[in-house]
DNA sequence: TGAGTGGTGTTCAAACTTGACTACCGAGTT
DNA sequence: AACTCGGTAGTCAAGTTTGAACACCACTCA
């Protein structure tokens, strides 16, 4: 129990960033997520960013690896992974690709470091996630038919759960399709020979 | 600019608890939240419900209006909403039924009070959120096929943005089709004669 | 009888998010 | 030369969420 429960996209995407790079400083991350377009449909801001950083060295996840050479600013801290730090990564990437019920932004941050994995447990963790959607799907559609919303009262609340199937059957083919894709082969996943997107030193490999 | 600018879906759930009960204390609110299912849903904890309580008690949006009269447990303060909490209260459902991009929780916080207001309002409340999804729509489907992702690093990043794709579809069809059953005189809406659910003082004269 | 269980009603600390703000630097420009 | 503008790098206070804990009561069930 020592530290990591929480399970928020943007400790998964900072935590994933810093890996990426290897090593980084708070401005790096913050370009990094921007880059990945995470500002956007996470919406992590540069305070929440700092803020996990401090958090994430506090707790063990990440040490300290001196400063920055080039220029004399103010302190610009680097970071790097320890190894609780990297396992705090498998977990929340675990988490984040297999909970059917995790939020959206969590999902996302999962996707965006799926390749970091070997195919096989990706296919896994997604299968297992599909899983979850199917029973919740499921149980939701009893509901409309029973007509038996907790405690019924406003007629109109069925509004939201139409809605919410709705949206689950989305989220289902979705991840019914991407299982499919990643099975034909899609994408080069961690272990696969080609430098595959997010893995540890990506950053240094295949970007400048 | 004085005070509520935060457009939370606890605010707006808490806010139209009260409203709808015309005075209540912490416990009650969180049992109707719990039997609207909100807990579930959006997920709204005890220590939220309080906390946005004595939040809106202090911005204004709340009186106090003394401790229920039975038993003599811990001080079961009572509020009631204010003038600028009502205002609130329009402010934040509008916000919550015509903003494209809210919060799914704050968008269900909307739904569930749809009937406050009037018919006409409501459609044209929905009909701006409509609108503002397609336009949405729209610029993710023409970033699709444009390949234009902000600065589009991994390529199994475009799953994410599938997936944004495929859910906003949802949405507007949702959306679409709950205007048209508004439209076709779906439900009793605030100011058509029956108790429209969580009307002011709705929990008295429909309820016990 | 006393041991647990479940509901009522609330508080609290710790973590997290947010938006605004600071401060520096270099490039252009008026 | 002074001025603004945008990018770099980060801090801060205020608000919000979360999970757990507290305290008290009524009930059962052995």
């Amino acid at each position: 129990m020592h530290g990591g429960v929480a399970m928020s996209a943007t400790r998964l995407l900072v935590l994933g960033a810093v890996r990426a790079s290897g090593r980084a400083h708070g401005y790096q991350v913050r370009r990094e997520l921007l880059s990945w377009g995470a500002e956007q449909w996470a919406s992590v801001k540069p305070g929440s960013i700092y803020h996990a950083l401090r958090q994430l060295l506090k707790s063990g996840m990440l040490r300290s690896a001196g400063v920055e050479e080039s220029g004399e600013g103010p302190e610009r801290t680097l970071f790097e992974l320890t190894e609780s730090g990297e396992e705090e990564f498998v977990r929340l990437l675990s988490k984040a690709l297999s909970d059917a019920s995790a939020k959206p932004e969590f999902f996302g941050a999962g996707i965006t470091f799926l390749t970091c994995q070997p195919r096989e447990r990706a296919v896994g963790l997604l299968r297992f996630r599909l899983a979850g959607l199917e029973r919740e799907q499921g149980s939701l559609r009893s509901m409309l038919e029973d007509g038996a919303v907790p405690a019924a009262k406003p007629e109109h609340v069925w509004e939201l759960f139409r809605s919410w199937i709705v949206a689950g059957d989305a989220a289902v083919s979705f991840t019914r399709e991407l299982i499919e894709r990643l099975e034909n082969g899609a994408y080069t996943m961690a272990g696969e020979g080609g430098a595959a997107f997010g893995e540890r030193g990506w950053m240094s490999s295949a970007q400048g």
